[in-house]
Parts: C-alpha cells; sequence; structure tokens
DNA sequence: GTGGTCTAGACCACC
DNA sequence: GTGGTCTAGACCACA
C-alpha cells in the first residue's frame, strides 16, 4: 500500500481499516491484524498503527479481547458508514456544491462525468 | 478577517488574494497592499505576508515592479481559474466519486439535494 | 562550503544540492541531511535551509516521506540537467551571442580561445 | 524601453546608454539628456536616472559642463568596449566554457546555433 | 517607501 | 527524531 504524502499516516491506516470492514474482507468480532504485523504488512512505524488502533477503540469500530488481540466490533460496518454518510452529507456535500457554484459547472456536467467514468 | 486553524496562515492569504482577483477587487496591473500593510491589517507577521505574496509570484499571479510594489498580472484571473477547475476535475472529483460509491449514494440522491439547497 | 556575498544564501544551498545529485553523491531515493543537520553544517539557520528544501520539493527534486525525512526523487537528475540546459539555450546562449555582436567578437575568435583553454 | 525585473533599473539604464555611445547615437562631446527628460522617456524615477548619470560620470564615460549639462567624454566609447571586453573574455567567458563542460554542449553545437540565429 | 533575506527562537503534528 | 509554521526583529538594495 502507498500512502499519500498530505495525510498523516495514521489518518490513511484509519481509512485502510475502514474499508476492508466495508468490503467485507474483516467481518464482525474477527480478530484484525497485530500492530505489529500490520506494520510489517504497511511498511509503517508500529507506533503509527498504534495510534490508527487506538483511535478505532475510541471510536468502537474495534474492541480489545484481553490478552488476544483486538476485533471488529459488531456494529462497526453500522458505525462506520453513519458517520460517513453524516460527515458526507453535512460537511463535504455542501463545500462540493459551493465549489461548483464558485466554478461555474453545471449538476449536469457532474453527472456526465460520473456517467463517462461508470463506462471505464 | 479570521484565519482558521487548520491550515496554514499564509496559504489562506493565498486563498484571499484569489478571492479578491476573482471578485473584481483587485484588478489586472494595480498595485496590491504592501508586505507591511497587509500584515498590519491581517494582524500578521510580515514573513508570513511575504511567504504568500512569493508563491503568489512564483505562479505568476503577481509580479514586482521594483521598489514600487507587486502587482496583479494580466493573466491573474485567468490562471486561478484554471489551475481551480484543474483540481476540482482531476482530484476533487474523483475522490468525490468515490465517496459515493463507497456510501452506495446515487447520482439521482446528490441531484435531489442539490435541487433542494438551490431552493433554499 | 563558503557562500558568496552576492547570490541569497538559500540559493546557493539549492546549487549545492544540485551538484551532489548530478556529481553522483546523493542517489535516488537516498534521504538527504535533515534541515537542522545541513544547518548545523553549514553554519546557516535551519530556517534557510528548510527555505531551499521547501524549493526543492516544488520543483520535484526531493519528496518527503512523513516523519522520516527528505529523499532524493528518482528523476531529480534528468529534472536538474533538463532545466539547466533549458535555461542555457533559451536565456544564457541568446545574451552571449548579443554580447559577442556587440563586441564585435566572432566565432571563430570563440573557438580559438575555446581550443586555447582545454590545451591548459 | 522596458526593464527586466531582475535587475537593478539603475543599471539597466547605464547599458543603455552604453549601448547608445557605441551605436553611435550619442557622439562625444554631445549633451545628453537632462536627468528629468529621461526619467520622463523612460518613465522612470528621476532619482534612477541620476544614479545611473552618477556612475557613469564616475566611470569618466560623461563629464559635466557646470550649469550646461552631462556630456560624453572624448574617449567614452573606447572606454566601454575596453571594459566590456574585458569583463567579456576573463569573466563571462570563462564561465561560459565551464558551463559548455558541464552540460556537454560541444564547441559544434555552439557554433551550430549561432548559424541558425544569424539566418533568422 | 518597496520587496527580499537572514537569524533566533518558539511551537506543532507526526513517525 | 522529522518537516513545517509563525513571530519578532534586524539589515539590505533599490526607487
Amino acid at each position: 500500500m502507498e500512502f499519500s504524502d498530505n495525510k498523516a499516516i495514521y489518518l490513511q491506516i484509519i481509512e485502510y481499516v475502514h474499508e476492508n470492514i466495508l468490503a467485507g474482507k474483516w467481518h464482525a468480532d474477527e480478530r484484525v491484524p497485530s500492530v505489529r504485523d500490520l506494520a510489517v504488512e504497511l511498511q509503517v512505524n508500529p507506533n503509527t498503527v498504534m495510534r490508527a488502533y487506538d483511535q478505532l477503540q475510541a471510536g468502537e469500530i474495534l474492541y480489545n479481547k484481553r490478552g488476544i488481540g483486538l476485533h471488529v466490533s459488531a456494529d462497526a460496518m453500522t458505525l462506520i458508514t453513519a458517520k460517513n454518510r453524516e460527515i458526507f452529507l453535512n460537511r463535504e456535500l455542501p463545500a462540493f456544491f459551493r465549489k461548483m457554484d464558485l466554478l461555474q459547472i453545471s449538476p449536469e456536467e457532474i453527472m456526465r462525468l460520473h456517467k463517462l467514468r461508470s463506462e471505464d
């Protein structure tokens, strides 16, 4: 996996976990890779993975079985989609619409580009 | 003017200049506020303004008349809009579409929300 | 390293980096000295080194691995030589020819002097 | 006349005077334009013209007839060409040859480009 | 007055 | 440890 430079790596790892759960690769109550393993896999400092896992626990996406490891919460998928949708609809979408206005790009143009992309 | 915390001040100053030019407040070949004046106005260190002006010169949005001051380039407006559109279409739009897919939000839904907003 | 007085130090640092890359002392994807280290080595304020590194990143000569350090781009060497040639051919050479005309120095004379030099 | 940004204007005015003399537009012992007139013509601050004229007097290119104005020295042309040649041969040419080596541009290539230019 | 460069020193998020 | 941002204050050449 490659990381973008303009975003903290631990945040990109959080998104990576989100996507794995949403995509159904990591199931509810399944054990997630250990900090060490994921650090090796992503070629990243273990502290960085730790930080991402910490935050995921705080957000109740992951939970800890003592001595065994971190696991995917039962409602992880629901939580992630709910939070993502909330941010998308209330924060990103308005900004997106404002930018469309500013650049004088019509909704029809957006639709056209979206269709184009789907055909690829 | 107020600055957001999660973005470098000098970047916000660049946007401030962009907006003034796009809004037609600062015309082509017109002198922009001196480093010191803008620093006082924005309550910021002159070096910070300088840094913004530096980049604006590098991007050919501003040009220097020696000993007189910085001025708005003839094609500043064109450059700014072109760059904005380019970033929007090549960087933000693909990310936006990806997110739509992930959250399973259909283009029709987007259109509906856009229409709703317009009616406010 | 010594700095000339009639040229900004940060520009001389940029050239210093260019030379190290062209000379093969700093290889592609290799980490360059940290801002602080180079500042100590060159006996210069870290901000001054930062300014040079900034521009080198903007020109894609260096890239950043977050928290680890700046590294030489894969195509740094190509970029540097291409830019150098471009400046030489489009800016310096025309000025050189103009001066030859002005001083009425013939191309043959230039050739003679070049040959002389090679024999030293 | 247009002035380049990356060189002090007063230096560009000096060159302007040099060229006028070399081109035979301003003859020996002829009166040169007054500071005020030249300032108007070049659209420049009179102080800036003054500075150029000062330096030209110091270099004995111009001399002052009290109450009348500045005049071109009898040996202005000789002085200018001698000085220009000296700088060109001892300073610029070696730098030029060094750069040719560095960029691996052969003398033959230079000759070819010079010929090309003459044909324009 | 103008832009431009440099230093010294502080603070930050991130790895 | 890394880069990055900001401030305060000094100094310079140029117009």
